[in-house]
DNA sequence: CTGAAAGCGCTTACAG
DNA sequence: CTGAAAGCGCTTACAG
């Protein structure tokens, strides 16, 4: 139905390989030739196909991107870095939304090898048996914003660093007794450094933390809502709570005001990631800040360094670990107290 | 260096046609045979390449998507519903943010033309001539989610009604002096729609309304912010603000907080869209709720009904405009007054 | 039930 | 500077 390249050949009175070189530039070509093909091209409203250039050329020009929930904002704002730095290189994404169910991501792994993109960007931090033997097998260029445990290119903070900061920064404004709504225990990236973290800082600290003070979530308002409901109803009562996504803790700032308890005035609560909302939930979130903007765009650049760089014998099998800083950002969602002197 | 069928059908000791029907399916072919078949395929880690499969049968199974901006909860609730529905009917997204750049959308749809997406969804509702030309000219399936003034599929709510609505709501809680934010002027579809709504109630309830009481927006939760500043710094004191989206009543109502007003105590503010930010923010903002779930499903079911019968002659040139119902979400976030004699 | 061969729409050595 | 022809990795009539 739409014209063929041998359409535009046969209209221009030229041969197919001309055609394909005014189109793609680079050879030597007549002005005149390039006329005529240019003027046969527009009459036939011409548009070439991608798809059989990408199995000639063996290149698609697709990243895939698995990403596990895209209405978070913190991963929606990630991802329009990630779609703005491969678009200006020529790049389109591909993206399957896992909502956060593990099992779906090797499911989509093999949709990606099948459409042969030129690489893929993990966003999720779970691991599962299959997931590994993907990875470990395949011959595209991988980029993780995780730490799976896997040699891979990564690009993420360090979330150990930044949970132990934020519960410092908790116990260095005077809380004893906090709580943490942590990650799923399956996400063993992310969800894990963070329990790690604030597990470390009150060893540090001193601090007693029985089971009752921590539960587990995934990252959204709701549950965060729910758990800082059990945490109330269950345990003793809590002075400051770190919850592990600034979603979560926007839900438990929430339940806090359903409940008549004041934020900080009652409970100090701090986030994490650093998201849009953040600023907007009132009071505004102290939390730890991760560099969205960048890490969007060095995750892609690295990418990019791999997928050209795949037939250079020289750089196989090399991977770079990327740890980006993160700051603390303080809002007013936690009570400070005058004595910190132990700030930092 | 990865296996072709080729490879396949040489290990197995079979033809290409024998190893293509047992991936495909749906032909006869011997137990013997489909074992041999399936064996080499697990030996060699054979992958069907999808690109020379959709050259052959002229069938990507991509869907190309047009996103005015993915860090948007509304609109990254709607996209991933979209995802999902495509997902279980084997289709694949293509996407682009293209930010609240109407210049980006036609690099984009001809990057889909280019890459054979079987359809296109378009979730913008700004025009220029080259979409215009575009639309009108491409053979590919199209489902926007906007009154573009194309005979186009499209679906969407009654963003006129909603508007009115919304306003109706604000007047029969005794307001009368109402400002608008609203989007922005080139978005002809909901913008101008709920704008002609908003001054469609004005001018029934008798409410004068001059230029100063209107300020044109882009959505977002900083331009709420600030287009609440300037009607707070220039004209007569409002009562009351309709804003077209969440993110923008949210952002209106941060300004009336930080310069100590009250809402709903001194100002009221209604919302557009029901997106979960609604939700978390304090007070519960009173908007009009969009059937998001329901506009992800459709517009895909829509556009699948599309790409199946592209081929038949009968409904060729057929195109159906769907209105997808609305409903005034009461929050928080306005002034209820006992005189409301008329609520509709 | 199975296979040889043409063809999908391009690109790219190779030859002139 | 230009073109004929092979080939990218599949599918699918056609024949047996």
């Amino acid at each position: 139905m739409s014209a063929k390249i041998k359409d535009v050949a046969r209209v221009a009175g030229v041969s197919v390989t001309s055609v394909s070189r005014v189109i793609n530039g680079g050879e030597h070509i007549s002005a005149k030739l390039e006329k005529k093909v240019r003027r046969a091209i527009e009459e036939l409203n011409y548009s070439p196909s991608l798809i059989a250039k990408s199995l000639k050329r063996n290149k698609t020009n697709l990243i895939g991107v698995i990403i596990p929930d895209i209405t978070s904002n913190f991963q929606a704002s990630i991802l329009s870095y990630i779609e703005d730095t491969a678009g200006k290189k020529g790049y389109n994404l591909l993206i399957s939304n896992i909502v956060e169910d593990t099992d779906k991501v090797v499911k989509y792994l093999n949709i990606y090898q099948e459409m042969r993109v030129d690489g893929i960007i993990l966003m999720h931090g779970k691991m599962n048996e299959d997931i590994r033997t993907f990875l470990e097998r395949t011959t595209i260029p991988v980029v993780t914003q995780a730490d799976l445990g896997i040699p891979l290119t990564s690009v993420h903070i360090d979330d150990y660093q930044g949970a132990y900061e934020a519960t410092s920064y908790l116990v260095n404004n005077g809380h004893r007794r906090i709580a943490m709504i942590t990650g799923d225990l399956r996400d063993i990236s992310a969800g894990k450094h963070r329990l790690e973290g604030f597990l470390a800082a009150c060893q540090h600290y001193q601090i007693e933390v029985d089971s009752s003070m921590i539960k587990y979530g995934d990252y959204k308002i709701n549950t965060g809502y729910r758990l800082m409901n059990e945490l109330l109803d269950e345990g003793s009562p809590v002075q400051a709570v770190f919850a592990a996504s600034d979603e979560m803790a926007v839900g438990a700032i929430n339940c806090l005001h359903d409940r008549g308890l004041s934020v900080p005035g009652d409970v100090s609560v701090i986030g994490f990631d650093g998201s849009q909302i953040a600023d907007i939930i009132k009071p505004a979130l102290t939390t730890i800040r991760q560099p969205i903007k960048q890490m969007g765009q060095v995750t892609v650049e690295l990418l990019l360094d791999l997928i050209e760089s795949v037939n250079d014998t020289i750089d196989a099998g090399k991977f770079k670990r990327v740890v980006l800083p993160h700051h603390l950002h303080v809002g007013s969602s936690c009570r400070k107290s005058d004595s910190d002197r132990e700030r930092n």
